[in-house]
DNA sequence: GATGAATGAGCGTTCATTCAT
DNA sequence: TATGAATGAACGCTCATTCAT
């Protein structure tokens, strides 16, 4: 560690601790991550992350709010500009599978915590789950109201075609490691292509429906 | 517990060991499970634990491959009837939403456990985890071929769909437990009309493309 | 420590922990005293403790109730016999002197712990020492009362005289370490000459009152 | 805290951190207090509380010299003026429970630490101790003389009854605590003729002694 | 004179694991 | 076969104390 930075104002200090225990704890898991190794990480002795953050929760706590603010506004961001719904949804995407790929401590933080944390953590990585989805699902409702098809929502709404893009993208960050020439750029637009081309169909009345099971 | 079944044969025995460490671990987690819970769920003491499983990692693994096997089981044989391949796909794909639904406890022990574990146990959900996939892929691919779509195969590569399928399939899961009313088949149902119809329309040639951006 | 006893049943092993817990709750105070010197003493190792008693502060409730315990009965023993009130009292005197000479560590745990503990440990010290003012006051109310005088009652109401005996039994007990040669008989009937005959003289009417102030 | 005054000369500075730690250790106990609490009590920051104190031990050992000398002051002021010993002690006494009323801090501070600490302070509480006690004898002992009855030290020794004047007070301080309407000047004269009372008459020969036992 | 920033050392507590029966 | 008894090794957290400014 490089033990020569010595006393940083306490903004700058907060800041490098919440990176360095962002990094522990998406590599092992709250409960496994020691404050020891984070404090080590940050080039800081333990007490210094106690006085700063006051608790491994709490630090726990302010390293999800950070993950989550940053994702959320690297997809708001780069889904914001005003074209046609499509193009938007398909920045974001591509902003998010971005995100996977250089921050990925932070989608490992938000979706890969065992569960059965304390009420305090729960309540937390709900809230930034939650706030992903709501940010492309309103996205994918805009989509799908601009495409004039109000009166089938039942079938393709917004909610269900959100978790479901979340849930790929979030697999496909998977795949996207063991596929380094992949950008994710076009793994957006495959991703696009599924998703999209398939809930256009439903919108226009095109359904799959499995044959009547064989009368008996 | 009752404490009055005693002098189980040894594989009985064992069952009930992994069945309720199954239940422990998916609660709470490998690092936070306490092997004392676990037998005391199983209704023995807990040096019987380690007469039957050796260590907590072993019987991690052991819960593990349990569950896996459980689900491949549940999968190949709703998909192994030999209609065509959509029809499998989708009877798969209820499959795999009954089982989450009604084993929970696997599902989430195989795909929500904090990272970084121990090589043993980073192998065995690794391990798991591709299994499914490769079930999974297997059909997708069988789908794809038939379409004789051969030359376009890497547009929409079996595993790419694979991934997004099981992805989708995951966060569908939590999806479905906010909406009770839903069966299993129904969001199958839903699944594979969006993808599938998608993944046609692409092999059909039909893509979408984000409009080249302005020439500056 | 003697190594070699292993093994001991519950209940044995427990008492032995209270009673190692008392001596160093006594030599050190509670925040001073340290679990690991307790389990050194106790002869077993730290978990040892906390599997049997808990958590430090339900250890020091129980060294607490222990002590008080026995030097309420201790004291109830010596006063029971059925003669006249001023001999019970004697006799509980020299009872409690011998208490605090061969029990130092419960008189000690009981009167010299350092104010502001947790609630609980409070409530628990509050509860002993007045279980032994009790034992006090009720004997020399009915010495009291024997003695006809109900209506100076307020001039050397029995609290009072408790107070007065325990706290100056208590500071007798640091007077008799200095002078080896007392006996606990000798200083609670020394004791007794000075409160007793002094409280008789006041219920006869004999009272010594401070001059007026010279009028100015 | 009223951080406006600032640059104050040394000996008000370091009068004002012994009043404060005064304060803390009293109603914490020595181990217990802590040193932030003290500095912030205070009103500055814990590098001056080391500068001019040193040590959180020394900063105690002040705090007890503090109490010891405004209690012995007290006291001797109280007790010095030229009547007779009995006036003087009574004057003591009251002048004794004012102080305890008023001062609660000091008096817990000196009479209510966990035993066992470093031997710096022990051996300050020591003389603290001895100090109190060294005035009470000291009047006691001119008042037993001037009672003409230097034959009959050894039954009523000066040392005997300022133990047990002491403790008496100490104990009836609390007692106090739940009575506030009595005066200080009022309990010291109850106290006064309990004990007084009581010492004269064992000095003019009359005693109480247990009956035999009866023969066996 | 005064302080914000920093740490070494220690304590209460827990848990996977094993021994003696 | 089965278990009550026991522990080594960590980990979260705190506090007296000291630099660097």
């Amino acid at each position: 560690m490089d033990r020569t930075r010595k006393r940083l104002p306490r903004s700058v200090r907060e800041r490098e601790i919440v990176e360095a225990a962002l990094r522990v704890f998406a590599r092992h898991g709250y409960h496994a991550a020691v404050v020891d190794e984070i404090a080590e990480l940050a080039g800081i002795s333990k007490p210094m992350v106690y006085l700063y953050l006051g608790s491994k929760e709490r630090l726990f706590v302010a390293c999800v709010q950070h993950a989550s603010r940053t994702l959320t506004v690297a997809f708001r961001d780069a889904a914001a500009s005003g074209d046609e719904p499509e193009l938007r949804l398909w920045r974001g995407l591509s902003a998010f599978f971005h995100f996977v790929a250089e921050h990925r401590d932070s989608w490992v933080l938000l979706h890969r915590q065992a569960p059965e944390l304390s009420a305090a953590i729960t309540d937390e990585l709900a809230a930034a789950r939650a706030s992903v989805l709501a940010e492309v699902g309103a996205l994918v409702r805009r989509g799908i109201e601009e495409g004039g098809a109000d009166a089938r929502l039942g079938a393709v709404d917004a909610d269900f075609v959100a978790h479901t893009l979340v849930g790929a993208a979030d697999s496909l960050a998977d795949w996207m490691a063991g596929h380094p020439d992949e950008t994710p750029e076009r793994v957006a637009l495959r991703l696009m292509n599924m998703i999209w081309l398939g809930m256009r169909d439903v919108l226009d009345g095109e359904l799959w429906t499995p044959p009547p099971p064989p009368a008996e």
